[in-house]
DNA sequence: CGAGGTGTCTGAATCGATCTAGTAGTAGCC
DNA sequence: GGCTACTACTAGATCGATTCAGACACCTCG
């Protein structure tokens, strides 16, 4: 026996399972299976120790302790763009990270918030972050944040982008949504067509894209959205040098807003704008109001995402839906897969849908 | 020289700390000192070390041996109520977190969430999860999440509830700004006055609140907030028990609408509602709408919060304007402050202050 | 009676780092 | 030479658990 006089609360020392163990006098193992595993002990020493631990204070193992042990820390990495403020603003993001939350929950899982604003003070944070697995959302190609993440070795999965390679992804069809988006604007009579496009770098421009910029964008999904717009109104005999693409450096409704305005006092005057999120077509709604210009009257409006917020538009947006919840859970099906050892089924890309409603009109002659 | 032939990149073996001390022929200290005290070796070392962890996929130190030898794992734990679904939806939890956000990180903090939803496993989680602290926002006093979190004994701030012994809280001062909401009401001339309150117990409980309910409520902030109502409505000689109190069982625009619903339903009508947040404010207008009561022609509508979305409502939202970025900041203040070592310096309550807008007018006689 | 089982509990190795105290080696200085 | 001062690096203890291979007692069954 030794000096820990009586159950008084010893306010010195930090109460480990070893200070229990000892003061029980059983060892460090029994106290652990105490806790991890019922069957291993008589159920008479179990509630033994887990009372002496109650009044002890000891609050069960430590979890990093056990985390170092078993390789395991029940915190699931989330890397975000642009910091908190920006995905909480978005609600196509808190979609995402609801459907995620909902999916790890059942297993146990935290997450852990990390943002990737291409400082290379996130790559650190992402280096030091202890975590089972990484889940990225919509980060650009060359984000360090990602690359830190990435040499960790950790499970991992990818939502719309980057694609990296042997990682598991999980994406729509941008090129088929936004095709499908053009040739609606294409089939109603429309030829003066404008885009208004998400950031294609994390720089913070605002204003025309160029052929240059449009190809070297290092987020892949706009790339690709592009691109297939481009195509689609090429095939149309629209020349796409005569298209104006505004990007603008936030995805949210001011910007867009700002980026709309733009596009509408250019000559010609566009029939149609082309948004490649909810957000930002949402802001040309506004624009247009604010500038006296009818929609679809004078000038068609169509979106991407069909966001909370796009049915209850005025007018309705037309936009390209997306199943935004369901890819959330998507990607933490797969992240449960990876941790309990299972290959990653790798989904092929979701699939979306032109939902058809009041912000788009044949062209006014 | 041991086995490790050549710079190949070895699929097998984990590399750690020891293995690339022992491939470069150094030891563990100088290892870690590279990463961590560069100050400590010659640059020279220094580089060819980090050359060939990089050689070796070697992503640095390992978090969790780092965070158990070091006692810090550069996350926070954050609780909050309803699941992540609901945090993301509600605005003042969203400006909530990203003001914390914001302050801790500076400190390289990440956040890392779990949700207090009352059942146990809750608790199992928090009881697992590897923080330097904890901040907890508008949870119950009862909820064993927050028993768990105490139990752990580390750095911990409240907001908003539960009031725990020891620990600091930031808050606003609830009844003030709950008095002078009702107050406002009062000198306008309104006496049949009927409140929407947030859930007073996590039991998802939807309709009118008796005494005992509105006594034994576990959230203390709604109970304080409703007893300065009662207090003030009582000195301009209103009696409390024929106001009726309606309880929203969810925090959303939805909720509060149908709670408004039958508050409007009753008779005699009433011809002001007191909603004890913004989102059941909203809500509030737009069944007022729906009804085909006129806003504040009808019936008046005061809010809680000055949230987005109250000045630009139709009408635009009288309600108390609480700092709702700025409380998230300042717990995260505290976190800091605490993990550094200093003791807390508990700010007093923030104000808050009556907004006026359109919502509010005297009754029709 | 001895072999085999079962239920409980222990000892010691291990996870992968950090950190303190200390050892060489070099340089400066009188 | 002898002393201090400084730089560059190392050995070994330590953080607090998990886990596996037994040890011991007791029971059962052929």
């Amino acid at each position: 026996m030794e000096s820990s006089r009586e159950g008084c609360l010893a306010v010195s020392e930090r109460v480990t399972l070893l200070t229990l163990a000892r003061d029980l006098g059983v060892s460090r193992a029994t106290v652990s299976n105490a806790y991890n595993r019922p069957d291993q002990l008589s159920t008479a020493l179990r509630s033994r120790i887990l009372a002496r631990a109650e009044q002890l204070g000891f609050a069960g193992p430590d979890p990093m302790a056990r985390g170092l042990r078993s390789g395991r820390t029940g915190a699931v990495g989330v890397l975000i763009d642009q910091g908190l403020s920006y995905a909480f603003s978005d609600p196509t993001a808190v979609l995402y990270l609801d459907g995620l939350a909902t999916e790890l929950q059942g297993d146990g899982l935290g997450l852990l918030l990390h943002a990737g604003t291409g400082s290379r003070t996130d790559a650190e944070l992402v280096r030091a972050a202890a975590v089972d697995a990484w889940v990225i959302r919509s980060l650009p190609e060359d984000e360090p944040a990602v690359e830190a993440a990435v040499a960790q070795q950790r499970p991992m999965v990818v939502l719309d982008q980057p694609d990296l390679p042997g990682v598991p992804l999980v994406g729509i069809d941008d090129a088929g949504g936004a095709a499908a988006a053009t040739r609606h604007l294409v089939d109603l009579g429309h030829r003066a067509v404008s885009v208004l496009t998400m950031p294609l770098r994390p720089d913070g421009y605002q204003g025309l894209v160029d052929a240059a910029r449009e190809r070297y964008a290092t987020y892949p999904v706009m790339r690709n959205r592009l691109c297939a717009v481009e195509q689609t109104l090429s095939a149309a005999g629209v020349d796409w040098v005569d298209v104006p693409v505004v990007e603008c450096a936030v995805n949210d409704l001011d910007t867009g807003a700002l980026g709309a305005y733009e596009l509408l006092h250019r000559t010609p005057a566009p029939t149609a704008i082309l948004a490649l999120s909810d957000q930002l077509a949402l802001g040309a709604l506004r624009a247009a109001q604010e500038m006296g210009v009818t929609v679809p009257g004078t000038c068609s409006v169509v979106g991407f995402d069909d966001a909370p917020g796009a049915s209850t538009a005025v007018p309705p947006l037309t936009t390209v839906a997306q199943p935004l919840r369901e890819r959330g859970q998507a990607a933490g099906a797969i992240v449960r897969a990876l941790l309990a050892g299972e290959p990653a089924s790798t989904p092929a890309r979701l699939p979306v849908s032109l939902v058809l409603r009041d912000s788009t009109a044949p062209p006014q002659r």
